[in-house]
RNA sequence: GGCGCCUUCGUCAAGUGGUUAAGACACCGCCCUCUCACGGCGGGUUCAAGGGUUCGAAUCCCUUAGGCGUCACCA
């Protein structure tokens, strides 16, 4: 059997969609889990739609994923250039040698209106099949701009075999007579794709579901050529669930859908890349979901591939980004969220972290959850009841007085001196512990949620602040 | 509309003729707890519908329905 090889072939449109990076990731899985190679290739054919820096752009999204080409426009390789757009003579000489074993032909529609109702395709599909040679050189002659296409068979059926589908079929006569060649001297993706992935060895074609109809084309092709046909593997996409509770392919009304809308978002990319590869795979003889790449490239095989659409669940997410989190010490959390936590200094970001780590889903729930300790939000005598701890507001002055008066003769406004004074004073009350805590995370905070418990927050809060507060507090509550 | 693909809890899914139909997220309840979180325990009419085949079907066959894709000088 030959090396497996897959690649991964973008356009260049400056945007990485999840489902993208769904199918970028399988390709690469595969490849390394078969000891193969996995290549990057632009398919920038479409000059219309030349994003500057999208390249590059592509490069930096596959390193933060670790995913990495063996070869590419970056790190070349034995089969470049990896751009397609330099790569032009070749699809030129591949398309005139179908043109002349009479597998394609010129057509000079090129530029005209296409009728609408000329024929089941369309367009100019057929129109100049069988012009004579003569005609032909005359066209030429006069410099008409004329575009390749496949000639395809009239009658018969083209079957292809798919690694998640089984055999397909599809009658010929369903296949227009597709243009291989632009008149801008471009290759269609129909074309260049399959001139390339044979150029370029590729053994595997990974993609998504709406290339499956196109297939038979360019399974023509490779017949046309004489090429060995590659194994193909058509992915189900991505969907996403709309608030009126519609299911549709994945896209920005459904919220963030790119891979950097997600990092701004506050995902880790190990996050994002492990959660993605579940979303239609699944481990074979295990239940494992937290995975490395490496233990991902262990695991992976093509028969844990799902055919079904599967739907992109922002909780799961959640829940997984979480779990990395608690899994980072407190150091390299308090790294991830440095810019949500620029406002404190190193020993409180450090410590705010291991706080924080266990209650936020993604580091931009970070601000709402620490903005307290900033700004005081408005007094609200509400807050302080409490059923389960039988606190009403009057109740709440009655702790918080003589609390403020033990916490205001505290010298030493450490954690544990800290907890020591709370605790003698919980004692020395007689009254349940959460009882007296409540009010005072209330008085503090203004929230019922908070990141760490009350000691927490007179510590980060510090002595002065933590005081003014108390005493707001309680004189709110008496008036 | 033609052609093609898909259909197991709300979501991701295991399952390949005989299972109490795994597991995870979410949800609900309880426990723990200085709130929340973390952690622990428990809960839920899930095989699209209808026909077959079979002693036996989520698993095989047919029909229907719904969803999705595709019908470009876009990929």
């Amino acid at each position: 059997m030959n090396r497996i090889r897959t690649r991964f072939a973008p356009s260049p449109t400056g945007y990485m969609h999840i489902g993208n990076l769904r199918t970028a990731l399988y390709a690469y899985l595969f490849a390394k889990s078969q000891g193969g190679d996995f290549i990057l290739r632009i398919e920038d054919t479409d000059r219309a739609r030349y994003v500057a820096d999208a390249v590059e752009f592509i490069e930096r999204t596959l390193a933060a994923a670790k995913i990495i080409p063996d070869e590419g426009p970056h790190q070349g390789g034995k089969f470049a250039p990896y751009v397609q757009s330099e790569r032009m003579d070749i699809y030129k000489r591949c398309a005139e040698e179908l043109v002349a074993s009479g597998h394609a032909y010129r057509c000079f529609c090129a530029g005209e209106e296409a009728p609408t109702d000329g024929n089941k395709f369309g367009g100019y599909n057929r129109h100049c099949r069988d012009l004579s040679p003569a005609e032909v050189e005359k066209n030429l002659a006069e410099g008409k701009p004329y575009v390749i296409r496949q000639k395809m068979p009239l009658e018969g059926e083209t079957t292809f075999y798919d690694v998640l589908h089984g055999n397909i079929t599809i009658a010929n006569s369903e296949l227009e007579d597709q243009v291989l060649l632009k008149s801008d001297g471009m290759p269609t993706y129909n074309f260049a794709n399959v001139v390339d992935d044979h150029l370029m060895e590729v053994s595997h074609i990974i993609r998504g579901t709406e290339f499956i109809t196109s297939t038979p084309k360019h399974v023509l092709l490779y017949d046309f050529f004489g090429w060995e046909l590659p194994t193909f593997i058509h992915l189900a996409p991505v969907m996403g669930k709309a608030a009126d509770g519609t299911v549709s392919k994945l896209s920005k009304r459904h919220g963030a859908t790119g891979f950097h809308d997600l990092i701004a978002a506050g995902y880790l990319p190990e996050a994002i890349t492990n959660y993605v590869a579940l979303l239609g795979w699944s481990p074979k003889n295990s239940c494992q979901e937290i995975f490395t790449m490496d233990e991902l490239i262990a695991a992976f095989s093509l028969d844990g591939l799902s055919k079904s659409p599967a739907v992109f669940d922002y909780a799961k997410l959640d829940w997984m980004n979480g779990e990395y989190f608690k899994a980072m010490t407190d150091e390299d959390f308090a790294d991830a969220a440095q810019d949500y936590l620029a406002d404190f200094d190193a020993p409180r970001r450090i410590f705010l972290a291991s706080l924080l780590k266990t209650r936020v889903a993604k580091l931009s729930d970070i601000p709402q959850m620490t903005a307290f300790l900033k700004v005081l939000p408005p007094f609200d005598a509400e807050l302080f009841t409490n059923k389960r701890n039988k606190l009403t507001p009057q109740k709440s002055a009655e702790i918080l007085a003589p609390a403020i008066k033990i916490l205001e003769q505290a010298d030493d406004w450490s954690l544990d001196a800290l907890n020591a004074k709370i605790a003698a004073f919980v004692e020395e009350s007689g009254l349940k512990v959460g009882t007296v805590m409540w009010p005072l995370r209330i008085a503090l905070s203004m929230q019922k949620v908070t990141p760490g418990g009350v000691t927490e927050i007179l510590y980060l809060l510090g002595k002065e602040t933590s005081l003014i507060r108390l005493n707001d507090a309680l004189n709110a509550l008496r008036h």
